[in-house]
DNA sequence: CTGTTAGCGCCTTCAC
DNA sequence: GTGAAGGCGCTAACAG
């Protein structure tokens, strides 16, 4: 029925053996007997049986990349990054990686199914994208899955989320803390003293870490803290988060917002509002996705540099690429001051 | 080393292959049998191995998702519409399928390579989103590697995606010809006579089957084409081509843009010319993205209902809706007349 | 309802 | 540089 390697052995007239090493390229063949064997697959159509390769050989060619939003561009960007450097040749069979990407839809539950799924399909290597669900029973669960896979065999790289410890996980974590701070400090240098604050989703590092950069400015500079208000990353989420803020603050002068997307649908309700971007209401967001600078005004932002971190993450991945010292390495965010935030109306 | 099945066996004191049913859950046994391996799995943490079950089987529980661009909201909503058809419980071992997500990076080379790797991992289905590339060699490549999945017991399910003659693969294509077509009807009607086009990437269905509706509008009006441009489904393109259209028209006072992103371009280089939309010059997009309602002004723009094609194609990948009659459905399109399109200038 | 018996297709020592 | 043989871990008939 299908094709198999005995018979690609049989019409090339040498051994099966001899088949799976050219096919490998892990061994010496003779040139004219590679040749042969080549031409036979061509012509026969040949297809590895990846399953039967993956069994005997007690590791597979997949690499998995679990993103908490594939709708998401931040998450687009760095798992297309990741792909770009580990889909091209270096595989084991055939010379080529099957890199795929995994949503879990920022559930905790699903991110757990697809680790064991990955797990059984004794993935080469995977890739965690975005951040953590802070709940300590799934970051137990989190960790001991974590350790297993890296025990069995699969490498696994942090790429946006912080370190879990004991697990020989290497992470890449962004200084979502650091980026936050500025952002705010930023503000607070305008001259704003009522910023409301639109966070992420509660229990997850990515909103802490935001939300604490933010505290951390507005302490260090002895202001008060304003409203705030958590929500999905989503744009609806900043839409009805900034009505909230208005209702509990009519007099708020900023607004920060946990990303731009979130950021994006801000905006729409203070313009229905009848307010004004930035003279009455200044609003910032975070990662600098694409569309934030073509926004009208330009959106003020921390810039993350997506691409490069996924990059970076599928080349450790792919062990093409040193691990950072001490397994972890913190990428700093860039503020981009544009258009949408000025001056508080006196 | 690793736990296997037989390990699951000797605790639970039963054969190998009771343990292998309980796991499939697709055959009777008894319930207090099921309960003593289910526990012997769980203290020995075993997980099954998804190479061996594959082998064993002839058959896995991968389901593979093409995209052009990942990093492309218009796939990412599609893809995830999939997944989540796909991702629930029904699958052969456990209960759960692996639903991957490829990136394609609009390449043909790659799309090709891509299935490959899911035909040898003898993938369940694999469904494919998108616009194809209209190259013949690479066409024809195509319907035989879709062919040979087809024949090798993969369900195929085109997503926004022409249907491939002879392959026995169920398309779900967009109406971008009658989209096309009312968008530029809808300028017309506003009174718009010379209207720019910035078209996709050439020799792309979707691209050229947009173009096509566009001219269908303006030959039904008795308008001549105007300037039209090509270049990526991206935010730059449209930039850059917008540019070009006024540097070749410099009195058009209308821009129809390959999609929402290449739209978004168009606003910036218009704004940057001083142009005022619609006021100067009005902008239409496609598809009718998350962000599109909120850019200022809102998009004139087609809504393609993508989730929930996404979502039935992921149903009808796993058999569980019926195919469309014919093996083929077309999804039409919704004007959306909002505030980037206004009364030329008089 | 459960155990026994063969493979699934390939990789990988080991000989030659 | 190449062939032969055993086994990777699981499933799917068969028996019982």
């Amino acid at each position: 029925m299908t094709v198999t390697l005995a018979d690609v052995a049989a019409r090339a007239q040498v051994s099966p053996a001899t088949v799976s090493r050219v096919l490998n390229g892990n061994y010496p063949v003779a040139a004219t007997t590679r040749e042969r064997v080549l031409r036979a697959v061509d012509e026969l159509d040949y297809v590895l049986n990846g399953p039967a390769s993956a069994l005997a050989a007690a590791t597979s060619d997949l690499v998995g990349i679990l993103v908490n939003d594939i709708a998401d561009p931040f998450f687009g960007i760095m798992a297309g990054a990741v792909q770009s450097e580990i889909g091209g040749p270096g595989g084991r069979a055939g010379g080529e990686r099957l890199a795929v990407v995994c949503n879990t839809g920022g559930s905790s539950e699903r991110e757990l199914t697809y680790l064991t799924l990955l797990q059984r399909q004794r993935a080469a290597a995977v890739v965690i994208t975005g951040g953590a669900v802070e709940d300590p029973l799934h970051a137990e669960a989190m960790a001991g899955k974590l350790r297993r896979l890296g025990e069995a065999g699969t490498r696994i790289v942090l790429c946006g989320r912080p370190p879990v410890q004991d697990t020989g996980a290497i992470a890449l974590a962004f200084d979502n803390r650091g980026g936050g701070r500025r952002l705010t400090e930023h503000l607070l240098d305008l001259g704003h003293r009522r910023i409301g604050y639109i966070a992420g989703p509660e229990e997850r590092t990515t909103t802490r870490h935001r939300l604490e950069g933010h505290r951390d400015a507005l302490k260090a500079a002895g202001v008060d803290e304003c409203a705030t208000v958590h929500g999905p990353y989503d744009r609806r989420s900043g839409y009805e988060a900034t009505r909230e803020l208005l209702r509990q603050d009519p007099d708020l002068t900023a607004i920060v917002a946990a990303n731009d997307t979130v950021a994006l649908g801000a905006c729409a309700a203070l313009r229905e509002a009848g307010l004004r971007i930035p003279e009455d209401v200044s609003v910032a967001g975070f990662d600098d996705l694409p569309f934030s600078v073509d926004v009208v005004p330009a959106l003020t932002t921390v810039r993350l540099p997506l691409y490069e971190a996924g990059a970076r993450a599928g080349r450790i991945a792919m062990g093409r690429e040193a691990e950072p010292p001490g397994k972890m390495s913190v990428i700093a965010g860039e503020l981009m001051v544009r258009g949408s935030t000025a001056r508080p109306r006196t």
